[in-house]
DNA sequence: GTCTATAAGGCGATAGAC
DNA sequence: GTCTATCGCCTTATAGAC
């Protein structure tokens, strides 16, 4: 039997080879790939997009992608409960702060649009390839998306209920602004005519001084 | 030689046996692939379907399709090309029509809302599988494409121009309009809470009277 | 106009070396 | 953690019989 070395330092400890944990390089990796599928799959389709396609934009082989996911869909998955959750977390405390239902629209507006511009491609995948996805990981993805569109529906309703807002159908109004609202990913681009700053105070005017019907925000004073 | 018999009817042509014309015949089973391939690509997505589902879908074998089609990208391009073209024939006299802008938006509304419920499966293609098209047939489809926001936009222009419209970028209400009229393919359903003619009354106010700001159908009186 | 049979190649996923 | 090699299946499209 070896003689026992009792707290000896592993090797290679030294101070220049301490980067990131294994723990943290995998997460990375995992991030690496999740992004690099959302571009792709952005721009073909989920279907027409192959695991060689995603493993060459990361630099490695398709077999290595499978030490990381079990399968194609759950890079999808990844890609649609990510960008999805985060919209949730990020965005749904603007309406549950003070003020009016159109000053709460209006900063989730804002919210929406600045939280999507950098993630246009996840978005992208998460409106257009959610028939891809296994029933049960569709199921969630669907329910995150539901309560969204439900607590800004219920905010639009709360205003017309009080007079800030004009009469309409609140469900209707709810879809016609979703509608304005995830379009944006058809058209915007970075480069393009408006920048996002303007779209914003645009948008937040069109949709809660406008269509909406409040006074405060009709002519983008206050946007 | 055999008897000449000049002027002999056809075998077979008594009066049971008159169908369609062979040219007919063969228009009529295009337009079923077509249809049947709209309503899989609009479900699946178009790369996720292969040649033999819609083969199935209109009951023959997937080398058949092959008599009345050159490749899967010829059915995607039929399908494409039919529902914009036509989108463009049918609706966009109704902005030359007499009347303002406000008038002609409203008829446009409409138009485009009803044109495209017997066809939501060929529009839900038409937006989102455009990427799968050749180069010229993409570039075909989207000049149609253009063309139509284009007219749009020119008479939202005109419409504030003439202080019918209130105040706002005429390009970013124009894409507020179109993310509205199109973000119905994504929840419209005929067995829903909504039938056709509430969803649109209610865009025409939302979106004419309310987001362009036209008084005469503010409060949805005439929609 | 539809069929059967098949060519030629890409797909997702796995096994096992290093 | 990534590699090479490969399995079995599915794909678009073609050839030629009927």
């Amino acid at each position: 039997m070896a003689p026992e070395q009792v707290d000896a330092p592993p090797p290679g400890d030294g101070p220049e080879s301490t980067g990131p944990a294994p723990a943290a390089r995998r997460r990375v990796r995992r991030a690496e790939i999740v992004a690099a599928a959302a571009r792709i799959f952005a721009q073909q389709g989920y279907a027409a997009v192959g695991m060689r396609d995603i493993a060459e934009a990361v630099g490695i082989r398709g077999a290595s992608l499978y030490h990381h996911f079990a399968s194609k869909e759950e890079i999808l998955y990844a890609v649609c409960l990510t960008v999805t959750r985060e919209l949730n977390e990020q965005n749904l405390p603007f309406l549950d702060a003070p003020g009016t239902p159109g000053q709460r629209l209006a900063a989730f507006v804002r919210a929406h649009l600045e939280f999507l511009q950098p993630r246009r491609v996840e978005h992208i995948v998460g409106l257009h390839e959610l028939a891809a996805l296994s029933p049960a990981h569709r199921a969630e993805i669907d329910g995150y998306r539901r309560y969204y569109q439900r607590r800004v529906r219920d905010v639009i309703d709360a205003g017309m209920r009080s007079g800030e807002f004009a009469p309409a159908d609140p469900r209707l109004a709810a879809f016609a602004a979703f509608g304005v609202l995830n379009g944006i990913s058809s058209w915007f681009h970075e480069d393009g005519a408006l920048d996002l700053e303007e779209v914003v105070r645009g948008y937040v005017v069109l949709i809660v001084g406008r269509m909406l019907g409040s006074r405060e925000y009709f002519n983008g004073q206050n946007s």
